[in-house]
DNA sequence: TAAAAATACTCCATAGGTATTTTAT
DNA sequence: ATAAAATACCTATGGAGTATTTTTA
């Protein structure tokens, strides 16, 4: 505030500049100057004009509100860089079973998260998490018929022994995350998941 | 509160330095956190360990804090060196009749000011404010008998015509004030004051 | 006399406290 | 099982609004 009644040269002004009322700005300008014990601005016939050390004042606000929008700004920043997005591949039968509350339990805990989810046969799709491509984040997958050949990098949960947990305890945690810098990935309780 | 929650690695201890509950702080971080949209902390077994987001936060804070801390300090400081002290010089008569109401106004106008008084004859003392030791900064005077002989820099006012102002206007801002970087000076409806 | 600023008061949003539940090891 | 964090709920401080008075030129 004291800064926009610098820029302005008055109290009405400035008011306007922050969408507050003249009374707003000026009750909180008395209350500053209470604190600080000393004058910081005086009245003129049209407006206001800051004191000596209102000014010196005025400085030291701009260098706070400086330090102030860097931090939204950088917060902006992180929030843009590191943007959830998290592709699921499932096979039908898996996926009509399991990903609905799973993706509803992930949007829950993120919502921000841009979640994605792609048809896969049992089998193939592992390049798509192994692959240089990284093409998911995250798949279905069972021993069913044809052994899953884990290569290298994927690693691979055990799904749960309680087929259908309490939804009181599955609403809010039952979802397990493990956050990477990178990309947060989820172990829905599946048959098989690998990432 | 995030500085202090990094600081003591916990919520609970974060409250203790901060002479609060610990759902007060717990309850501030989860504003800050739905405010930036992300975690900031995550929990462990005895206590709480902030995100690379909390962390770079956390960093930001510590500017903004330094900039607040800054500017109470100028401020302090700007009052320090400005603290108003004011050495009035005046002969009895003249300190008896105006001396009162003149001090009363200024206590009112300036109450963190230190006001003295000096007694001195008519024409003495003018060399206290003229002189380069500048004992006083402001004193009564009157064409009596002796003429008055102002030096080089002594700033002379009338006395006020109307001898008894209404308390009314008198109360508050009746004593006209001229503030000066170094030490402000004041004009009361003296017969004669000189600065 | 006319503008702008400062008050008096009222209301509501929000920070903080108490009591309780949930979580993590 | 235990210590810590998170939630529910309540209270109260204080920021902002409306209406009015005071101030300055």
């Amino acid at each position: 505030m004291l800064l926009a009644i610098r820029e302005q040269g008055s109290v009405t002004r400035a008011a306007e500049q922050l969408r507050r009322t003249p009374p707003a700005v000026s009750q909180q300008l008395a209350r500053l100057e209470k604190a600080v014990g000393a004058q910081l601005v005086e009245r003129y016939a049209h407006g206001v004009r800051l004191t000596p050390l209102g000014t010196r004042l005025a400085e030291q606000a701009e260098r706070i509100a400086a330090a102030l929008s860097d931090a939204t700004d950088e917060a902006a920043r992180f929030r843009d860089e590191h943007r959830n997005r998290l592709r699921v591949g499932a096979f039908p039968t898996a996926g009509l079973a399991l990903l609905p509350e799973t993706l509803a339990a992930l949007r829950h805990r993120h919502p921000g998260a841009a979640l994605s989810v792609v048809d896969l046969g049992p089998a193939e799709g592992i390049d798509r998490i192994a692959g240089p491509a990284r093409r998911a984040a995250c798949r279905t997958g069972a021993s069913w018929r044809l052994p899953l050949v884990p290569r290298a990098s994927p690693r691979w949960w055990p799904s749960s022994s309680s087929p259908t947990p309490s939804p009181k305890r599955w609403s809010r945690p039952g979802l397990r995350c493990r956050s990477s810098p990178a990309s947060p990935s989820a172990t829905p309780r599946a048959p098989c998941t690998a990432r």
